[in-house]
DNA sequence: TATGAATGAGTATTCATTCAT
DNA sequence: AATGAATGAATACTCATTCAT
């Protein structure tokens, strides 16, 4: 925990990410993360247990601060409409910054190896649980509609990572600014969420 | 193209399936798929060029059948409600029948090797025209609403996808039976489609 | 041995010395020869006991054909020198005109698995003897003076050899031809031989 | 370029000249070579791109050294005549002291491998050069007659690959010693060169 | 006889991991 | 702590040979 092991532990994690996010977890060699974090191949057996250990501290670790922004950013709205609002937007944002990360969560995100895919899963379904718990208060609130939290969870966080599959896999990247508010309106409509404008719009009719 | 070889074809793919799915592309030796497939290793290569050869192959033969009952099935079909209905279906059900498939997508849609993204890319963006023409179709027959159909497809598939990725990676995964209807109602609610219900709903508000 | 079986036999033989002499044994595939053959793998092998036999086969009865006639050739000579001439003229002609044979020969006569090896040493013993027994008999003669005949032969075999391997190595073979005097001459020179041109002179300036 | 990193170099080649020479290049399996030479299969893709390059690097280290070994020696000679004598002598000395590389030259020099075949010839065609260029210096100097260098070149060189060729052939070999002079008498007879035997007797039979 | 699909033993090469320095 | 040379297990792919038809 000296200054200098955390940097050299850091620039390992970050070589990786970019070589993972690159090449994939298999094309990725030991060789060619050390190299590109500036050490020797040994030195990262002195942080890392073996190769799969630095995938799983990687994911546990990005996925960490994600999840700590995501929650510092949620804490600061009142409504659930300020808070779906909030996670779109860190969301996308989140992943536009940290391109390499998007790539790796699409790809191995999906990795088979049962080990690995254990110790994602848990970052995971932490994220899972703060969208679905937003999405349980708003129903008792009695701002929006939603039988099935599970399948509002799947529809909310599956949209956003499609997004983002897009966007990874499109060689040219157009930016994804602009759609947060679509996605928002489609979010509200699903959910039966009244949003300003529509409640001013009511009250209008009503009157 | 004699009937054994074709069956010899086909039970190599079987075994990949199978295999690719249970334990990844590079987790699964071409002698433990030929092991399943009941032939020898050499025999492999009388079929496929490499092992590369196979998890194109495989997908394009796998997605091409997903996609032409998509196709067949939503011919059927004459509304937007109808067609939409009927690829939450198909989608749902063709995956949980073919869990193999559905893992293997999961986890290879997103394989790294550029090769072979580009080769799943094919059938995979075949499948989001579908979508997005029967999108596009509701909007200008003024069925539903949608400001960009790219999101809305996006929200649509992520949807279909999220939830067989929980039902994959879930040990003991129930049945997604019966989660057809709640996804309908939040893609209704989302695109503002009346539908049947909704109409009668809103027949009785207004009377 | 019936004729159409004879056929197949001298066609895969044939098949064999063309690919032998291009790619060289090891590179030279059953599937390649076969097809070259026009017949299948198989088929090869009820005429062969395996690949290796090919090797042995091919140069026992080439090399045979070749020092048939070098045997067919010499008999016709009376003097000494027109049986080296002979030999030169004949070993020379024959490899130009099976520059298959002569490749197959410069490359595979050095083969060093034994048991091919000492197959092919058999025939060119053979031929090494009918060179020795000339040397030898132009010695008893007193045509010519030779202190050791094995050197003789390694220097009369092994320039036609050097001879054959220049030409066939150059991408663009001059022909060999008129070259048969120039090594007839260097072989008189170095076997002391009086040949007849040589010996006019003499006479004459004795006379 | 350590001196242990140079130590397994050389231990690699030597093992390899060693596995070549005894069975071919086709025959001699790279744990084969690893094992000759005490090290481990990897360790020889740190000294050599694979296993063709074994070969290449090989014969280009030896033949340059015996072609180094040559020069010098002949530097050193006046005449002609001394010249062949040395290269006789060091050729036939060389070879018998590294009788594998003596059968590897034998054998795989007429690889036919045609990356192998370029590498080898390079060398090869440097000897040759020098055989040639004292051929003509002898012509010029008026020492010797031949009317063509190139076939003188390949009498001299035939000649004594065909010596070493038996030599390395036969299963219990005669040592060459003693052979030099009758080769080199070989060769003043056909060069018409005047030795100084032949001086003497010429001489005599004039007076 | 002839076929050629099927076999499976054999091998060059890679790369995660170790350990002497 | 750091290094990087050395290790050797692991694996895709080839091809001589067989055998059911």
């Amino acid at each position: 925990m000296s200054r200098p092991r955390e940097e050299k532990y850091q620039a390992i994690l970050d070589a990786a990410t970019e070589a993972f996010a690159e090449y994939g977890f298999f094309n990725s060699q030991i060789s060619k993360i050390a190299k590109l974090a500036g050490v020797a191949d040994g030195t990262i057996y002195l942080y890392f247990k073996n190769k799969e250990d630095i995938l799983i501290s990687l994911f546990q670790e990005r996925m960490g601060q994600f999840i700590n922004e995501i929650r510092q950013e949620t804490a600061k709205c009142q409504t659930t409409q300020e808070q779906l609002m909030c996670i779109i937007r860190t969301h996308l944002r989140y992943m536009q910054e940290n391109r390499s990360l998007a790539m790796f969560t699409q790809i191995e995100l999906r990795q088979s190896n049962p080990d690995i895919r254990e110790a994602i899963s848990g970052p995971l379904r932490e994220y899972f649980q703060i969208i679905e718990q937003v999405l349980t208060e708003g129903v008792s609130k009695g701002v929006m509609v939603l039988s099935e939290v599970k399948v509002g969870r799947q529809m909310f966080f599956g949209t956003l990572d499609a997004m983002i599959s897009d966007w990874v896999i499109s060689k040219k990247p157009r930016s994804l600014q602009g759609m947060e508010e679509v996605v928002f309106d489609l979010m509200c409509g699903a959910f039966k969420i009244q949003d300003r404008k529509t409640e001013l719009l009511t009250k209008d009719t009503l009157n």
